[in-house]
DNA sequence: ATATGCATGTCGCAC
DNA sequence: GTGCGACGTGCATAT
């Protein structure tokens, strides 16, 4: 069995019973789950009100809140890290306040009634890694030239132009300037345009022909229209299928490699 | 007290009896809070793993699911509404395993060790009121032209007119015609271009003078002088008053009567 | 179903 | 600190 110390719980405490319990658990930074039927108002960066309920708060280590309804992925409302709290019985109600510096923001939980409290030490240095993103991709073509295109050669990536940066940055095998944006989704109009607009400045500043491409693994419905307009062209690539490639041994090293080379 | 059925809680149960809690929380369309030893692996939109750890883990009536490390406002992996979840026990391990389709998601929590589950039965139809958004802005400009200009008349709101949406359109004390985009807070360059965009096919379609204006709390660092390279002007507006705005009676009726006038 | 734009978006990184 | 862009963004709305 675990030792004792990692879950405290109460069911059905009373007001005061709850309020010691989380005045202990603030203290002591655990992480604090409480259920119970509350009304919570905000006021911050906006404002917000809502209406007596049952449901899940948690506040963790770090001072972050949040108050779950019993549907829905997000919550209705909630606190960053770095929030301030205080616990006080009044009318009644306990009253959970918590209040953000810079910018300004307020919470405040009144609960009449809790059904659970909940004090957790939790240690967790886990690492986390996340595959199949935009940053994937980029690294994939730079890695493997081909999946872009054969002959491909990437010259650099994230390359400040004005008005903003080309994802990346390279020349084919007839020795034509590329340079690519990539969607790691569905291209929309807008990543199109985007593209677009890098064209000129660069074809200003090289003074030589320029070919612009979209990659992303699908593009939007009317987005093969808007590339024929703009003179853009378009490379498919599964995100998946470059997380795939990047899993294969010599990617740590060429991913320093680029690292350096990105200026 | 409340009635016991509002919660029900074991603190370190084996994973057998964890597994059966689980279980039976999941067919009685309970809210499900966990709290263990854990990995986590993903894969669907994108791919990820979570090394082991102490997380807190929660899955609603809807079938939402949360994993939440003890830092951090995100969850660290999740399943929105609609997944399907199944308990087994595995290797000595206790498996919850998510699925959701369109797009398929799959997520796999692994515990080898659970220090609280609780099974919460929690009602809520408390409403909730979000104020001082950008279509509170638009609404109180609307009800109230005069704070964004003495003689301001408008005409209607989020105008179709290629290539997107104009926020809110009118005519000033002078009969100039008067385009109108807002932003609920610190204005970005984006912005400004955004607004920019419209002026031309406007022009060309009343052949008239067209003032562009760029409602905002506050600019971004440069962006003043993007707004005079591009002939835009800006009027400060505050989202919190324009909410004090709305509060006044007759707000209602007025929003009706623009939803009315909207085309 | 797809597309568009807001959000108390959050978060990370570069300047 | 501010700006800029990605995110498994989520979410509502209009087409």
């Amino acid at each position: 069995m675990q030792p004792p110390t990692k879950a405290t719980v109460q069911v059905n405490p009373t007001l005061t019973e709850a309020a010691g319990t989380i005045e202990k658990a603030l203290t002591q930074r655990r992480t604090l789950v409480v259920a119970g039927n509350c009304h919570v108002h905000y006021s911050g960066r906006a404002k917000s009100t809502l209406q007596p309920g049952e449901r899940l708060v948690v506040i963790k280590e770090d001072g972050s809140l949040l108050v779950h309804r019993p549907v829905g992925y997000e919550p209705v409302n909630w606190q960053p890290a770095g929030s301030v709290f205080h616990v006080q019985q009044k009318d009644g109600e306990l009253e959970v306040h918590g209040v953000r510096r810079k910018p300004r923001e307020n919470v405040r939980i009144n609960f009449d009634a809790v059904y659970m409290v909940s004090a957790l030490a939790l240690t967790d240095a886990g690492e986390f890694l996340l595959h199949a993103t935009e940053e994937d991709m980029h690294r994939a073509i730079l890695v493997k030239p081909e999946l872009f295109e054969e002959g491909f050669k990437p010259i650099s990536w994230e390359k400040h132009v004005e008005p903003g940066f080309v994802d990346i940055y390279g020349e084919d095998g007839n020795g034509k300037l590329v340079i690519i944006e990539v969607k790691r989704k569905n291209a929309s109009k807008d990543a199109a345009l985007q593209l677009a607009k890098y064209i000129e400045p660069i074809k200003a500043k090289v003074n030589r022909e320029v070919r612009a491409v979209l990659v992303a693994p699908s593009l939007g419905k009317d987005v093969q229209r808007v590339l024929v307009t703009l003179g853009l062209e378009y490379k498919a690539l599964d995100p998946k299928v470059c997380a795939e490639v990047l899993k294969k041994p010599g990617n740590a090293k060429l991913e320093t490699f680029f690292k350096s080379e990105k200026p």
